[in-house]
DNA sequence: AGAGTCATGTAACGCGTTACATGATTGT
DNA sequence: ACAATCATGTAACGCGTTACATGACTCT
């Protein structure tokens, strides 16, 4: 599933400019997937010529045409065929992780540096999260997407906290072992 | 930190042929980064043109000779740099939950087939981690990375659990509505 | 005054995957 | 017999990031 198919899945929602789908690649997707302009608005040129989706473009004044995009049978064939297929493994790339690969590499203070910092980011999502899930109207698909970012935000903010040590009193250890 | 960086990384452990390069992939950074030897050979080879590391040959009888790589006191210096740089976002990407965003376009068996599967996987990773994580020996820092993998996974799998009548049931009152 | 929102795009570039090529040895 | 392990590599290709280019309107 690739940047192109889910902005063709979006389009099966509703119509929606690149801009918009780029929306919500932020507000519902944010926590397992991001898109750029960079690769969203290739993809829907692309989309275009294959005959998938198919666009109205509209005039307005002092901005570029608003270009609105909707998806056509072929494109919704397409889409469910993709659905038909076999999710592939998660890719997660996490620098932060590999960071702490080496923590006996670094000073103590670096290390909690790292670690609070991170904290600080989860804490920052998890908020964010609380305040967007009262609001009514949300669909149940996008609750189960937000609640699932919640779930795991919330488990990694708990391993941090009570396993913080096992990195940072390995750094202690090896500067000691090194005296 | 892209795969050129952590190869070295590891290197400053010990010294290693890219094939064990991968395995450390394999058994330690598995549940956050992966690499292919497609990335990994190629990884090494600049490397050493760039005297970041060092590569010493052994003739071998039926195979390709063994590249024992280490790294040089220029390799160290420039992965301590990469140690000091902030570690960007996470960048996770994944094709299950994006397909559970479109539950609405599946069937029921569909999508409970979906969330069967992955729950087992989840459950075959954290016997893996069960299995490999009563091992002695197995220094702080693995013990760290495993235990984050099982955290998620456990998060994981509870969420899914609790919550997959979220899409299970959307599904099922979408189609009621069609009817 | 400055940040943020709306709105589209292109071009270069790097990174990494995938598939291919080769082939002996060891374990089930 | 068959799969897995050991061991290295290349080439094509796609995907996506990043930076650049443009510019008005609105909120603080």
């Amino acid at each position: 599933m690739d940047i192109r198919t889910l902005c063709l899945g979006i389009l099966t929602m509703r119509d929606a400019t690149g801009y918009e789908i780029k929306k919500v690649f932020e507000d519902d997707l944010s926590h397992f997937y991001e898109a750029s302009f960079g690769s969203i608005y290739p993809a829907l040129n692309r989309m275009t010529e294959d005959g998938w989706i198919a666009c109205k473009a509209e005039a307005q004044d002092g901005r570029p045409d608003k270009k609105i995009y909707s998806i056509t049978s072929a494109g919704r064939m397409a889409f469910m065929d993709a659905l038909q297929k076999k999710p592939r493994k998660d890719r997660i790339r996490s620098e932060f992780l590999a960071m702490m690969m080496f923590s006996d590499l670094m000073v103590p203070s670096r290390i909690a540096g790292l670690i609070d910092e991170r904290l600080a980011g989860l804490n920052a999502h998890l908020k964010e999260i609380d305040t967007c899930m009262d609001e009514a109207a949300t669909p149940n698909v996008v609750r189960f997407l937000r609640g699932f970012g919640q779930a795991m935000y919330r488990a990694e903010r708990d391993y941090l906290e009570e396993n913080r040590h096992l990195v940072e009193a390995q750094a202690l250890m090896s500067r000691a072992a090194a005296d």
